[in-house]
RNA sequence: GGCGCCGUGGCCAAGUGGUAAGGCAAGGGUCUGCAAAAUCCUCACCGCCGGUUCGAGUCCGGCCGGCGCCUCCA
């Protein structure tokens, strides 16, 4: 069997071309006007997974994802806070590549910026309009929706059910309320580029357009992004690709992730709703956050609670102590392959990350009951390790705060171990409970103690 | 108003026709100086009402209750 995946556009489940195989995979990134709130941890661990899957299935990966580093937004945040929108983007670039790495998120291949491709989103407006499938007025370009029949079939809508919705801005000049910007003209003050339609700066969704043919060609493979992108960015980014290149499918799955819910109220920047992104892996470590979004399926909508990233954190330290238990026998234990093979097979289907983390507990379970009964098991070791890699798991210790206290903590349990080997049974509980208290649990084994900073 | 999604054990969450994965929590046993960890055992009438079917959490209809998108958002 092969990779399949759900395509938002035909509601159907999409064949990979057998590996070997490049492909072509674009993720809508974000705009960088403020700090990553925990939401967009769920796309960057997606295809994280996803990526990592693919190569692991033999298929090489082109992986572009964007900045759209010049908005509305963007110029607003950078007036507030004087200074100007490339410093502004910079900060907030850097900072989210930097919580990428974090999560232990494998960077994509390329990071295309909006302001660095001027010139070819330029170029596709210009083929727009000669295609007649955009129009300048008064210094803008728009795109001109009717003119596009299949219109509305990613979100699956009719032209006509989004009239009623249709944003009316006096200040835009559309021939129809639907039609929406490719192109800005100037207003004084804010950053713009000299154009064929006068100087102005790109509209929403063309840098997208612009970027993914600029990287990737004129068709691709996956486009992916949140679901909330589905209308309008990349139902624009289909008509403006699609209208240009005069070929279709623009992408040959749609993959869209559903939304990071905050208890009952909507997530969302403009409402202030967030949990930033960098204090959740501080406080839960990467392994934690990758769990609990990983254990459901990509595209049904979660809640983030304190409750469920305190259980991911606890299976993932149930899994890591499993992974690196030290082997403790010689007699063979059982053959895992079908392991493997269940973890594909569930892989293969849309991205079934729930069941296949299901696969990895089986195994750290047996790993543990086959270490118990004195049986070798580097052999599953090996393999969580392998298949925990592929989804991304890093495996490591949570480790809240700084490691300035470890020589410390390993002194006391140094100290511990003595006191124990004499029976010294009162103080030796003394410094376990009081390390608990400060959040440090001691854990005593065959092997030594080893100890875990909790939460 | 238009389009769409969801309702599974204390919590989270898989599962699209054949008598319910997994994680966390809880209770009991084993192990351990004690504890933790580990392991074993226990714990679900799948929102409600009809229908289709030999058989439905899984398909169809209705109802109740949550929610998303339609406007900046991952």
């Amino acid at each position: 069997m092969s990779v399949r995946l759900l395509d938002t556009l035909t509601g159907t489940l999409q064949e990979l071309p057998p590996a070997p195989y490049e492909v072509k995979l674009y993720v809508c990134g974000i705009t960088p006007y403020s700090s990553s709130h925990i939401g967009h941890a769920v796309p960057i661990i997606v295809f994280d997974a996803l990526v990592r899957y693919l190569r692991y299935r033999g298929y090489a990966v082109r992986h572009v994802t964007n900045f759209t580093d010049i908005d509305d937004k963007l110029i607003a945040a950078a007036e507030a806070q004087n200074t100007t929108v490339k410093a502004l983007a910079d900060k907030f670039s850097d900072q989210y590549l930097g919580s990428l790495k974090r999560l232990n998120a494998r960077p994509a291949d390329v990071y295309p910026r909006a302001t660095e491709e001027i010139s070819r989103i330029v170029e596709i407006t210009q083929g727009l309009i000669e295609r007649g499938y955009a129009y300048e007025s008064e210094g803008d370009v728009y795109y001109r929706v009717r003119k596009k029949d299949d219109y509305g079939k990613l979100s699956h809508r009719k032209i006509d059910d989004l009239k009623s919705g249709a944003r009316i801005d006096p200040t835009e000049r559309k021939e129809d309320p639907l039609d929406f910007a490719l192109w800005k003209g100037a207003k004084p003050g804010e950053p713009s580029w000299d154009s064929p339609f006068g100087p102005g700066r790109p509209g929403w969704h063309i840098e997208c357009s612009a970027m993914s043919y600029g990287h990737l060609g004129e068709q691709i493979d996956i486009h992916g992004g949140g679901a909330d992108l589905i209308f309008p960015h990349h139902e624009n980014e289909i008509a403006q690709t699609e209208g240009f290149t005069g070929k279709a499918p623009f992408a040959k799955v749609w993959m869209h992730n559903a939304l990071l819910q905050m208890d009952s109220d909507k997530m969302s920047k403009s409402t202030g709703n967030v949990v930033d992104l960098d204090a959740v892996i501080d406080r839960w470590g990467a392994d934690a956050i990758r769990l609990f979004i990983l254990s459901s399926h990509y595209r049904s909508p979660l809640t983030y609670s304190e409750e469920a990233l305190q259980a991911a954190g606890r299976g993932a330290e149930r899994m890591r102590a499993a992974a690196f238990a030290t082997p403790s026998g010689t007699i063979p234990g059982p053959d895992v392959s079908g392991l493997r093979e269940q973890f594909e097979g569930h892989m293969d289907d849309d991205l079934g990350t729930a069941e296949a983390i299901a696969v990895l507990f089986d195994l750290v379970r047996l790993i543990n009951r086959e270490r118990d009964a004195g049986h070798d098991t580097r052999a599953m070791q090996e393999l969580l390790r392998e298949l925990a890699g592929v989804l991304g798991f890093g495996l490591e210790a949570a480790h809240g705060g700084s490691r300035d206290a470890d020589p410390f903590i390993d002194l006391l349990v140094q100290v511990r171990t003595e006191m124990r080997a004499a029976k010294q049974w009162a103080f030796s509980d003394q410094i376990r409970d009081g390390l608990k208290e400060l959040g440090v649990e001691l854990k005593d084994s065959a092997e030594g103690t080893i100890w875990i900073v909790s939460p």
